[in-house]
Order: structure tokens, then sequence, then C-alpha cells
DNA sequence: TTGCAAGGATTACAACTGTAATATATAAGG
DNA sequence: CCTTATATATTACAGTTGTAATCCTTGCAA
């Protein structure tokens, strides 16, 4: 229902999750950032940025001769739609298969396996759980 | 180490799950597999094969006059690398934001926490992990 | 007041993608 | 043998992406 069809590219991935972390910014102090992070040019940044206004990731408001952005779209909203998407593409969108080829490819950390067993319990809990939507 | 560098598009991806179902095939076959899934033309598909091919995702043996093409590149590597590849696009390569993520959207299914569980309990075997690496 | 630095807008440009159509070769059928 | 159906190869074409450079405007410094 939502439409989430933002299609936020791999370079601008890079500069949404800047603009997450800072809130609002003006295109100089997300160059800024992302100059510590990346080896693009000041003009490669300011494109990406354009390119997500356009696409309605990002809005504006101007400040003096500046502008100063910020996301339109929620961090998390977006992760999950991403998430669905690639689960879609390649494992006919369903967690458990990816799931499992981490763990059949031993790429994973304890850490993971902590995270799976905290929702795994969240679930088992006997009428404990939040789950009813 | 292994150069898993190929970069298979979402249709191609498609392509390439059909011919990992059908092993051994021809272009007709995979046509065939993938008018029933999909809407595309013949001549699309066979564009898809000619691609994948360029890129040394697929191999082929000429027999007649028709070809016989196989995948040249693993199902389950190529899942794992793309898996990879997501998580450090969006989760800055750790698998436990993923997980956590979709809990908190909600966007799984029972089967999902079963399988879960059982991936969990493998690795909390004590003493029964093979994560020494 | 005037030129410059800096920000935004426009333009660049090749590779990749989705989605095919056209061209070419050739095996099989009549 | 010649036509036809079919398979592969080549070409198309616009939209996206990565990666910028150039152009235009304007506030600010000299």
């Amino acid at each position: 229902m939502s439409e989430n069809s933002l299609n936020i590219s791999d370079a601008e991935w890079v500069v949404m999750r800047a603009i997450w972390l800072l809130g609002d910014a003006t295109s100089s102090q997300i160059v800024e950032a992302l100059e510590r992070d990346t080896r693009w040019k000041p003009r490669t940044i300011r494109t990406l940025i354009g390119r997500l206004v356009k696409k309605g990731a990002l809005e504006y408001q101007e400040q003096g001769r500046e502008f100063i952005y910020r996301a339109s779209v929620d961090e998390k909203h977006c992760e999950a739609a991403v998430s669905q998407h690639f689960l879609d593409r390649i494992f006919g969108g369903r967690l458990a298969p990816f799931i499992a080829t981490f763990v059949e490819s031993g790429n994973y950390s304890p850490a993971d396996i902590a995270e799976l067993k905290r929702i795994v319990e969240i679930h088992s809990e006997p009428g404990g759980s939040n789950d009813d939507k």
C-alpha cells in the first residue's frame, strides 16, 4: 500500500546513509562527511544529491543561498523495502533460505547467531509474543 | 580468491534461476520455461541468455544447429556472493541488523521462524558448533 | 563595484539494463 | 533445389548509473 517505489542506486544509498546520520544538512556538510568515507569528488556527491531530490528521497528548503537537505523517506522503512526486494529477487521472497545460505557458507558471526536466537525466542514464548498484529 | 565479480542483473537472475533448475538446456527449453513465469518475448530471453554468456555466467556447446547452455557458476555460490554484496551495501556487511530490520517490520512468515529455529538449534549445540574458523 | 568563490543547474558520456526488432545462416521439408 | 522455420548474431533505443565537468548566479571580499 505504501508506495516504496523509490529506486535508490548503490551510490545513492551511500549518500542516503550519510544524510540519515546527519539529519538536516547542507550539501557541503554532506560532501564533507562523504569525502571521509569515499573517494568521490564533491561534484559527484552533489550530482547524487540532485538525483535523490528528483527521485523524492530527499527534500530541501532554501536557507539563504544554500539548501538544507533532509531525507524524506524513513531509513528503517527503506531498509525493509530493499531487503524485501532483494529476497524476492534472489530467494523467492523467503527469509529462511537467505539465512541458510549464509550459515552454509560460514559467512556469519556469533553475534548473528545470537540475533537469530533472540528472534526465535521472541516468537517461541507461548502467548508472550507481540505478533498479534 | 574466487573471482565472483559477475554482475548479474535482475532480469538475468530470473534466467539464471531457470537454468539452474533445468540443468543443461537449449535456449528453446529456457524460453519455454520462462514464458510460463514471465511475460518476456522469446527474443528478450535470448538476449538475456546472450548477455549471460558474454558475462561468463553461462557456457554452451554446439549441438547441431542449437546450443546447449549450462550455468558456469554455482547457484549457492552466487547467492552467497550477492547476499554479501547486498549486506555490504545496506547494512555495512553485517547480518544481524538485516535480521533485526526484518523482525521489526514483521516481514516474515511462521515458516521462516521455524526454519530459523532449526538453524539456531544446529548452531547452539554446546561443543557442536563448527564456527571455530 | 567588481571579480571570485561556492552552490545549484545543466550537460557529458560510456556502460549496463530492460525490452525487443532486424539480419543472417542453415537445417529440414516439399 | 528452393522455401521456410528457427537459431544465433547484430542492432536499437531509451532509462539508469557512476563519475564528473562546465555553466550560471549571487553573496561576499577587496
